[in-house]
DNA sequence: TATATAGTGTTTTTT
DNA sequence: ACACTATATA
């Protein structure tokens, strides 16, 4: 394309920015300025005008479904061209780089990647071996521990050196061990991607300068996401021509969890003096109101760069606060009116997005979407690649690629079952350690290990087995053929067709899904190997597949959400503990609850239209009902921006009958009706106007109970007891009764229905 | 050795 | 509520 018409869409802000090529730049780009837009159009006028040969050009991500659709923008540009800029997320271009350079660093070239759930197995082992108390040191713990020390680029050695306490010297060990594991596993995780990349450019100065030659122009997506590590790579790689431009808003920094460092977006000008700063404030997607409600959430945080956005938008309807008695309630009318949006307005069902705070609120939502009938999508939740047959059928690729993976070669060994228990299995990997051999060269000895008895004919069998399919993988087959093989040679599939159950079925299928992606890799992949599938399947994240047009409801986290928008957005328990999330509230530190409150900017920013927030007074959480009041933010949101549902005269009727009966409730009179099903006249009323259920922002507890401790009470189901404890808990009181008949037992007041005697 | 059952702990968010 | 682990039992 020889003519600039990209540019002439562009505000004046945004055509500086693409202008602006030469030497570091920093554009503040809030929500839905564009800031997409903005990159692809700059990678576009590198190419055409200032005549960047598109390999040259190094754009990085937040995620794969982000890269892909940039790529697609900038081939719509410039042609086919555009396919060889270099597009991708922080994860896949260290991996690209270490598959070429990483036996520098004595590995070998065909690593594998590991997941969260394999490093948790990989620590488990570890904590086993060095007899440490498994309740003191558990695998999450620790492997956060040992995250964020490679986040901080803190090496074992280092963190036993700094290590004051005898727990953190232990998991300074466990750190050492467990790199040693992965090294041996010839394995990587997630956060060595990175590190290792970082460590091979500052060892190897030739490697590190063969990548500052070519990608002279470094452009880095959702940099208030970054963490140390990736700064550090990106340091490293733009350091000789200065050519880098990072797109950010620290507003919608949401990821400190997992190391991102607001500081690498605040302190950038410092760091690069003299750079540019483009701040783009014009808003494309939302209503007036949505805006200004997003913006007064957001202006309770402190620290931030000065920016307010505006647009041109319409006014728009007024931001919608909705109060529910339980979560289901909650659920029935988001769904509900979905359903009825569609129905009666025409609007189309890929228009809306549930969004939440965790993914265990996603349930509800999926019922009442299959009671209603509406099609959905649920973002995340279980991964499809950490589905167990779907780790199985990898383990035997990574296997039959890579021998040297001890957690790959110990999943399948007896899966399906061929008669290799569990003291075959430990004898086995005792004798692997012992000789300083992985486990696959052990079942390759199986002959020398002694004790093994009449497990040896099924360990030879198994080794037999992979040879086999190694053989067929390196000759002939592909991908797709292989994991065919893989299915009906290992029996895997035998087994599952036998089961016959709705789960096995489903197993199956997944399968499929499995061998089809496979089939579809294939197509696509310029050099297919088994190696880097394996790569490609390890790096996906859950939005990655979620398809723009599909005809279906999205529900998701707020943190799968960002980066989307949507007409009508429903952000679903806006709740004190719920969001911000009790873990944020516990420590009490405010940073953590202006992280939660970035997060809430980010999803009432995903709005184009319509946005309702929406609160339930009580929610099972782990299997017991509590109470809940408003989230903080709603309150944040000024009354006369907030559609509350209280300004019509009949929803103060409603509401005040609705109180009535809840307060006199409260007051102990029918203790055993709170949070109940309540009475058929108030469920008719509730499905006539949902308002009902609402109620004010107060907590929901019974002021005194009619029994007390020594009193005979009576159960309905029971029957009759003693109360022996009564403990005051914040939520609610928590009774134990002694029955009669039924023994012992606790409950909650407000659900028990307890009668005195 | 494999399976059934009871007991235990657990969850924020993700590449 | 659910998943995972330890223990008992066939």
């Amino acid at each position: 394309m020889n003519n600039m018409d990209y540019l002439k869409e562009l505000n004046p802000q945004q055509k500086k920015a693409v202008e602006h090529t030469e030497g570091p730049l920093l554009i503040l780009a809030g929500a839905g300025s564009g800031k997409t837009k903005v990159l692809t159009c700059r990678i576009a006028f590198l190419i055409d005008e200032i005549g960047v040969p598109p390999w040259q050009i190094l754009a990085i991500t937040f995620t794969n479904k982000a890269a892909g659709e940039m790529r697609e923008r900038v081939d719509r540009a410039v042609g086919p061209r555009a396919g060889q800029v270099w597009v991708a997320t922080f994860h896949a271009t260290c991996c690209r780089i270490l598959r070429q350079h990483i036996d520098r660093l004595g590995y070998d070239r065909s690593f594998t990647i590991y997941d969260t759930d394999d490093s948790r197995q990989v620590i488990k082992e570890i904590i086993r071996q060095l007899g440490l108390d498994p309740k003191v040191y558990k695998e999450r713990g620790i492997l956060a521990r040992i995250s964020s020390a490679k986040n901080h680029m803190t090496d074992p050695e280092q963190m036993e050196k700094e290590a004051f306490r005898w727990e953190e010297k232990k998991t300074a060990e466990v750190y050492a061990l467990y790199q040693k594991k992965l090294k041996q596993n010839n394995a990587l995780d997630f956060d060595d991607l990175l590190l290792k990349t970082v460590e091979l450019f500052r060892q190897d100065a030739e490697v590190l300068s063969s990548y500052q030659e070519r990608f002279r122009y470094i452009m880095i997506d959702e940099y208030q996401d970054t963490n140390s590590v990736q700064f550090a790579f990106v340091q490293l790689l733009a350091s000789r021509y200065r050519n880098l431009c990072v797109v950010g808003d620290d507003d919608q920094s949401i990821y400190k969890f997992r190391g991102a460092n607001i500081e690498n977006i605040l302190s950038f000008e410092k760091e690069y003096p003299g750079c540019a700063v483009i701040r783009l404030e014009q808003n494309y997607r939302s209503s007036k109101k949505i805006l200004q409600a997003a913006n007064e959430v957001i202006a309770h945080n402190t620290g931030r760069k000065s920016k307010t956005l505006w647009t041109e938008n319409e006014e728009g309807v007024p931001v919608r606060f909705r109060q529910f008695a339980t979560g289901a309630d909650e659920a029935e009318f988001v769904i509900g009116e979905i359903g009825e949006l569609s129905r009666t307005q025409g609007k189309s069902f890929r228009d809306f997005a549930v969004l939440y705070r965790t993914n265990a609120q996603s349930r509800l939502f999926e019922e009442k979407c299959v009671s209603a009938d509406i099609p959905y999508q649920i973002v995340g939740g279980v991964n499809f690649y950490s589905r167990k047959e779907i780790k199985d059928m990898l383990a035997y690729l990574k296997t039959i690629d890579n021998g040297a993976d001890d957690l790959a070669v110990t999943r399948i060994l007896n899966v399906p079952k061929r008669g290799i228990g569990q003291t075959t299995v430990t004898r086995i990997v005792q004798y692997a350690a012992e000789n300083g051999i992985g486990v696959y060269d052990a079942l390759q000895k199986a002959g020398e290990i002694p004790g093994l008895g009449r497990s040896l004919s099924k360990i030879q069998g198994f080794t037999n087995l992979i040879s086999r399919l190694r053989a067929a993988a390196q000759e002939y087959l592909g991908v797709q053929q292989l994991l065919e093989m893989v299915l009906k040679d290992t029996g895997y599939q035998d087994e599952l067709e036998a089961e016959d159950t709705e789960e096995s079925r489903a197993r199956l299928e997944n399968i499929g899904e499995l061998i089809s992606k496979a089939s579809a890799y294939e197509d696509t992949a310029e050099e297919a190997s088994l190696s880097d599938f394996l790569q490609q399947v390890s790096l996906v994240a859950d939005i990655d597949s979620v398809e723009e047009n599909a005809e279906r409801v999205l529900l998701m986290t707020l943190h799968a959400a960002k980066g989307l928008e949507f007409d009508t957005v429903y952000m679903t328990g806006m709740e004190e503990n719920t969001f911000p999330g009790y873990m944020s509230l516990g420590t009490g530190s405010e940073e953590e609850i202006e992280e939660e409150r970035r997060l809430c900017y980010v999803g009432m920013t995903r709005a184009k239209k319509c946005l309702t927030l929406t609160a339930a007074q009580m929610r099972m959480v782990r299997g017991e009902t509590r109470f809940f009041n408003a989230s903080r933010f709603v309150s944040e949101v000024p009354r006369n921006m907030l559609d509350s549902g209280r300004d019509t005269t009949d929803t103060r009727r409603f509401l005040a009958g609705g109180r009535e009966e809840w307060n006199s409730r409260a007051a102990g009179h029918e203790p055993g009706r709170i949070g109940g099903r309540g009475t058929a006249a108030s469920q008719t009323l509730k499905k006539k106007n949902p308002l009902f259920a609402m109620r004010e922002f107060t907590v929901s507890k019974a002021d005194h109970l009619e029994y007390g401790v020594g009193d005979r009470v009576r159960h309905v189901k029971f029957g009759s007891g003693v109360v022996t404890e009564i403990k005051n808990g914040t939520r609610d009181y928590e009774v134990t009764v002694a029955f009669d008949k039924a023994g012992v037992k606790r409950m909650f007041a407000s659900f028990a229905k307890l009668k005195k005697e």
